[in-house]
DNA sequence: GTGCGGATGAACT
DNA sequence: GTTCATCCGCACT
């Protein structure tokens, strides 16, 4: 190896302590899990940011503290791994400093490496953006599971899921914000545009309320 | 201990 | 457009 372009994401990216811009930052980064001896990656292509201090979506607003929640109030840099509906694994990246309980929802991969690894974990024959276009999609594509992956860290050498820089970087005039989804309860704060994705990428997810 | 509902996706009509 | 699968986390008792 002479070169390493493809650095993983520092200590010091997560720690920033703007989520929303942390969330606008991710997208073009790549996410890579190396689990069960499976390489498999993608470009991050849709985000969404949650804040435990004022955001009523956010499962630790307002700082509310649990079993489920305590990971988020850690430092930046860790993950973020829970069932939805009983169902599907939503894999969170956790920002901020420790105390503040700011994290960013991935919710839609471009596949890059170990396609057919993914394509076995989603149990389909065909390339399609259903692969990996969703939360509970891309989670299963890559092999992330809430028991074995909540609460890790994504900055130790050792960790089998990291983020890289491979030097992609998407202009602000390709990003679009829109409002987050399946968070009607959330009152006021389902108006805020916390939910960022690349323009006319086909690999975001196809949520409700996609509004343009 | 028990009951209820959810940051979704897939398969329907 | 609608429905439903399916189980943990949380708020009670």
């Amino acid at each position: 190896m002479v070169k390493n372009k493809h650095s993983r994401l520092k200590k010091s990216f997560y720690t920033q302590t703007d989520v929303v811009g942390i969330a606008q930052e991710l997208l073009g980064k790549i996410l890579v899990t190396h689990i069960n001896g499976e390489l498999t990656s993608g470009m991050i292509v849709e985000t969404e940011a949650y804040r435990g201090s004022d955001d009523k979506a956010c499962h630790a607003y307002p700082y509310k503290k649990t079993d489920r929640t305590k990971i988020m109030f850690a430092e930046g840099g860790v993950s973020y791994v829970y069932l939805c509906y009983g169902i599907h694994h939503l894999f969170n990246i956790i920002t901020s400093v420790e105390g503040e309980a700011e994290a960013v929802l991935i919710r839609g991969i471009e596949p890059i490496d170990g396609i057919d690894s993914m394509l076995e974990r989603r149990n389909l024959k065909e390339f399609t953006p259903r692969l990996t276009a969703g939360p509970g999609s891309l989670s299963q594509a890559l092999g992330i599971n809430r028991k074995w992956h909540n609460a890790i860290s994504l900055v130790e050498e050792n960790s089998v899921i990291w983020l890289e820089d491979r030097n992609i970087s998407i202009p602000k005039e390709n990003i679009i914000a829109s409002r987050r989804v399946g968070i009607d309860f959330a009152e006021e704060c389902a108006l805020w545009n916390w939910r960022f994705r690349i323009k006319n990428n086909k690999w975001t997810s196809k949520g409700k309320g996609l509004g343009e």
